[in-house]
RNA sequence: UGGGGCGUCGCCAAAUGGUAAGGCAGCGGCCUUUGGAGCCGCCAUUUGCAGGUUCGAGUCCUGCCGCCCCAACCA
């Protein structure tokens, strides 16, 4: 990769840099900041590269910080599960984890202060006064007839609804800025609601809570953050961000809000709502079902977190809000990365039986293979070969096309790591289907050469028959056809276009007896069929697999093009 | 229709007024004990459109067109 020395920087890199050469920083502090209300998904991956990246980048730190300000919405379980998450990502936070709510006391002293300055006010009007009030796009709101309550009241009030005096809806606290401003977030926004709910962390400590715009420029202050980065939907909130900073003269140098574009993908829904859409309507198996776009579904999916950050970093950061990138991309990172570390074993998906009739009835012998190709330092396996073999039912063809390289009669291939092998009958059953073959091989071929320089054109993984486990396979596509999965017609769901194909599962895959041995969690190759994890469903009994990703499939082309 | 942002190859994305990088996909070929991997080559006379400024414009100016975001006591 000595190539990365030479991409360009990307904007925000261009403006931390400026910074340092300024002066204006001398130390590097970004912050990861997610909220624990539900499972991390791949598009969070952008947030936490970016962050985290910059930060070892210019030898600063990047801070995990939980938005924990909604305790209506938030539990220990997502906090859990994201830092699961985050650590399987490898996102290290070291010693700075930690919450926006324990900052709440700070934040509280902020609010009073904001109250001492004139510029925020406790309004008494319900949600939807409020909302009535808010005006349009294109029309000023109305100012609250609260808004000019002395200071002496509004603190009152204030420290009255910290005391729990008042019930949720019923008083908020506003910042005092601008009814009339072309901004939404700067007419009056609320900065304290009341909620009634047990906190995952404070309990019952508090009966208000700051809203996000308060809490989060404030946080970074607090925390010393430099450059404060996130999707491109807070832009219009930056100036409210500025805002607090200046109205509370918070001392130079303050935080810098800057926004990126978020990471989209094709052919998958990302949205919190859709997801949980999925997952309640049980359309999935859990929210860790490999075909969704979450961390623990790519996870469990075998998918390995290198490639995720890799495809962050080559896709990069722009401003542009609607790039989506096509889910062909992740594949081919995920094979990148897996090529150059993932073992090979031999399995076959869909069986037909080989019998070799020159070959002794009883013998087994263990032919050592290569376990990875790419990597001389993977060293070898013995795998076990008899007179019974499985191999793929693709890889035989009676009549077979131009181009075809795999076995038919009178052909000879290779047998992967073992013989040359020739068929010379077919055998089927009474509906003509093809149910075995049998075969003659070349004792000479020994490990897959022929000493008289004699070439194949095809060589094919096979399982010897008496020695191999069986897996149920579970192979996955795309959760929806469409590239879009939103561009839909009138009365139609997206639900109505999920890919009904997505999850297909064979049950009784012969496998090479190794595999067995593999560490859970591994992610492995299949020659010629893909990569595979162990499922957590595996049972001693039941071996299910996943497969990440197939391999790129060359004569799949050449086989459609006829 | 107010405000904010964005339009460069099918997708992502460089180019910071000096003559359109790179990756993915695709297409040829070489090589190969995975039809994998690897290697080589091809793939934008042109940057949403129309004008203008300039010796020179994807970059600057003007006017159009298109797309995205903003009206939770969510983040």
């Amino acid at each position: 990769m000595s190539d990365e020395a030479e991409r360009p920087l990307d904007f925000i890199r261009q403006i931390v840099e400026a910074d340092l050469a300024s002066g204006k920083h001398t130390t590097i502090v970004t912050r990861w900041p997610p909220e624990p209300n539900g499972y991390l998904h791949i598009g969070h991956t952008k947030a936490i590269w970016i962050n985290s990246s910059i930060a070892a980048e210019y030898g600063g730190r990047c801070h995990l910080r939980f938005d924990d300000t909604n305790p209506a919405a938030e539990s220990v379980e997502f906090v859990e599960a994201q830092k699961e998450d985050m650590r399987w990502l490898g996102f290290d936070w070291g010693e700075h984890g930690y919450f926006a709510s324990d900052y709440f006391p700070q934040l509280y002293e902020y609010a009073l202060e904001l109250i001492r300055r004139g510029h925020a006010f406790v309004c008494d009007l319900s949600s939807e006064e409020i909302e009535a009030r808010r005006g349009t796009l294109t029309q000023a709101g109305e100012e609250s007839p609260f808004r000019d309550r002395s200071v002496e009241e509004n603190l009152d009030l204030f420290q009255r609804m910290r005391a729990g005096e008042f019930a949720p809806g019923d008083r908020a606290l506003r910042a005092k800025i601008d009814m009339g401003s072309s901004v939404l977030p700067m007419r009056d926004p609320l900065i304290y609601r009341v909620v009634d709910a047990v906190h995952h962390r404070t309990g019952s400590e508090w009966p208000i809570y700051p809203l996000y715009d308060f809490a989060h420029c404030l946080s970074d202050a607090i925390e010393g953050v430099t450059h404060s980065l996130c999707t491109l939907e807070f832009a219009d909130r930056r100036p409210l961000y500025e805002w607090i900073l200046e109205a509370l003269d918070i001392p130079e140098p303050r935080p810098r809000q800057i926004e990126f574009n978020p990471l989209n993908f094709s052919h998958t829904v990302l949205s919190k709502r859709f997801l949980r859409r999925l997952v309640e309507d049980d359309l999935v198996s859990g929210w860790d079902d490999p075909r969704l776009p979450t961390i623990a579904a790519l996870r469990r999916r075998g998918v390995p977190p290198k490639a995720l950050m890799s495809l962050c970093s080559k896709v990069g950061v722009t401003r542009r809000e609607e790039a989506t990138v096509e889910l062909s991309r992740l594949d081919f990172e995920i094979r990148d990365e897996l090529n150059r570390t993932a073992q090979r074993r031999l399995g076959v998906l869909r069986p037909l039986k080989v019998v070799i009739e020159n070959y002794p009835e009883d013998e087994t012998e263990m032919l050592p293979a290569l376990n990875n190709p790419e990597d001389a330092d993977a060293g070898t396996r013995d795998v076990p070969f008899s007179r019974e073999l499985w191999i793929d039912r693709d890889d035989f063809i009676e009549d077979p096309p131009k181009k075809f390289n795999r076995m038919s009669v009178g052909r000879e291939v290779r047998l992967r790591a073992a013989y040359f092998v020739t068929t010379t009958e077919v055998v089927k059953d009474a509906n003509g289907d093809v149910i075995e073959l049998r075969c003659t091989y070349d004792p000479a071929t020994r490990g897959g050469d022929a000493p008289d320089g004699r070439k194949v054109r095809g060589t094919i993984h096979w399982v010897s028959a008496a020695h191999a486990v069986d897996a149920e396979i579970r192979l996955y596509d795309v959760l929806f056809e469409a590239e879009d999965p939103f561009d839909l017609p009138d009365g139609v769901e997206f639900i109505d276009r999920l890919n009904p194909n997505a999850l297909e599962t064979l049950t009784t895959c012969p496998l090479e007896p190794s595999v067995a041995d593999l560490p859970a969690g591994t992610t492995f190759q299949l020659e010629r069929a893909g990569y595979f994890s162990v499922d957590p469903d595996t049972t001693a009994e039941h071996l299910v697999l996943n497969r990440t990703v197939g391999l790129r499939d060359t004569w799949a082309k050449i086989a459609r093009k006829g």
